[in-house]
DNA sequence: AGTTGACTCTCTCCCTACGTCAGAGTGTTT
DNA sequence: AAACACTCTGACGTAGGGAGAGAGTCAACT
């Protein structure tokens, strides 16, 4: 019979631990002084204690050991928790690779641009959202304004509320000289019929948008993007639509973002896929 | 300005979180209305949200995110913290791959030999012991009581004190017929001049040493000999020294182990090193 | 002006697997 | 008998919040 230092010492699992093993039923002392209450432990349980840390060692909660070790527990059970552990280390190694090259894009970019740069991109999901929409193709990026300013006249006198910010969808693909296709977009509270240029539909959910934040003059967005398309190809990302662009306002009932772009702050969104 | 609630719901962060965060001082409301106590957001603070749910996304600690953010941080260090924790997350990859290997070799273990195998190996450290040794070749390995049996007696004779179990250390790369080489070994308080037969030295420390215990007959421990070599190979690691077993005894003093070798406690230990 | 329903506030407890005291009691040795 | 090593219980801390209680606030609708 060993005294709790004893057996520590042998198995090299702390006290607190061999306390804590004791307290969850999950090792009970062989004899426990009623007097002193100090624990005395046997030879025979190290084997017990050697199968809770080599469980512990695959990763399984003091608690599921508790369930491993109970003795009538089918073999096919234990199989089965051990496939449902493997996976799990699986998908997280996996989302610790991702991890290492999000800090190794990181590096890349302070390494390259000296100063650190203001922009930090980030994956988010997004829902869907009832949307009111105009979509035309422009001469110049910069009209987006007039047709902001047309849908939002249009609701106004369909009596529509705009429940959030508005957007603009930019559809091409590539860069085209001088023509865009691009549509705005403004969140209503549910579907109606759409009349004329507006349409009403549903803006689909996105698993994996990769954002930014851009603030100051409009005219310096592109680095915002090109931080964004930075970011995308250096983590292994694939773009997976047609990328967004949030107007973030004070107040959403502000519209006074059509006539400041000077100070705006713009939240740039792109869908992307794992590669 | 937004309350709390949108700003949540903008940012995709939770209340809970941002709660938190003002606490810490991480990201302070623009406003907290004294009356109250609301929260207060602007959507200029959403770029500062989204460096620190980046810096998260890549590992940080909140505490570390503060130093981070603070302004006057220079590059260098920024890239110091970014590689410390690219270092971090390539052990923590290796050490759940580790275990990935470990999960695996027991699923693998299972469906070999159907029946749920006793044996559960552990990986351990030991330190360093001094210890008084005879060291022999034997015909058979039972012989090995006797080198025992001459350890303690020459022991008493000297008057020195058994701290610790006997143990042996079976010096043979491999099996052969007929011959084994083996050393019979007791730890000592303190280091003596050997003489004769018994030697005095220190039993060095072994980083990695995979360990399993075996209980019952003596004669069948060659089924945990072969779970421990299963167990190392299938775990990518390699024998780096001679093989001990620790006899548990009861107690220390007793060493009735030597005659009652059908109830034995052994653990049996190997040196391993990684691939 | 009142009411309702949706928010928000602070506060406390809970989660893992222990580490680390504090204060009190025990066992062994000199 | 004193010293010293050991053990006991119990409490608090960890990182990043989740869940919920009880009370107060805001905005919209009658």
């Amino acid at each position: 019979m060993f005294k709790i230092g004893d057996f520590s010492r042998l198995s090299r699992v702390s006290v607190r631990a061999l306390r804590l093993y004791d307290q969850m039923g999950l090792l009970k002392p062989i004899r426990v002084d009623p007097l002193s209450g100090y624990r005395y432990y046997s030879a025979e349980q190290l084997s017990r204690l050697n199968q809770i840390v080599a469980f512990k060692d695959l990763g399984f909660s003091l608690d599921q050991i508790i369930e491993l070790l109970n003795d009538n527990i089918p073999p096919a059970q234990i199989r089965g928790m051990l496939r449902l552990k493997q996976a799990e280390v699986q998908q997280l190694i996996e989302g610790e690779q991702a991890r290492l090259r999000r800090i190794e894009a990181r590096l890349q970019q302070i390494e390259q641009s000296d100063s650190a740069s203001p922009y930090n991109v980030v994956l988010k999901q997004t829902e869907a959202q009832n949307v009111a929409a105009i979509r035309g193709v422009l001469p110049v990026c910069s009209n987006i304004k007039q047709l902001h300013a047309e849908l939002e006249n249009a609701l106004q006198q369909k009596n529509m509320a705009i429940i959030g910010f508005p957007q603009t969808v930019w559809h091409d693909a590539e860069y085209q000289i001088n023509t865009v296709d691009a549509e705005a977009i403004a969140p209503v509270s549910q579907s109606f019929c759409g009349c004329g240029r507006v349409k009403s539909y549903t803006l689909p959910a996105v698993q994996q948008m990769a954002c930014t934040i851009h603030q100051g003059s409009y005219d310096t967005v592109v680095q915002a993007l090109n931080a964004l398309l930075h970011w995308i190809e250096a983590n292994n990302y694939q773009i997976a639509g047609a990328n967004r662009e949030i107007y973030l306002q004070p107040n959403i009932t502000d519209t006074s973002f059509l006539r400041n772009f000077e100070h705006s702050i713009i939240e740039i969104q792109f869908p992307v896929c794992s590669l």
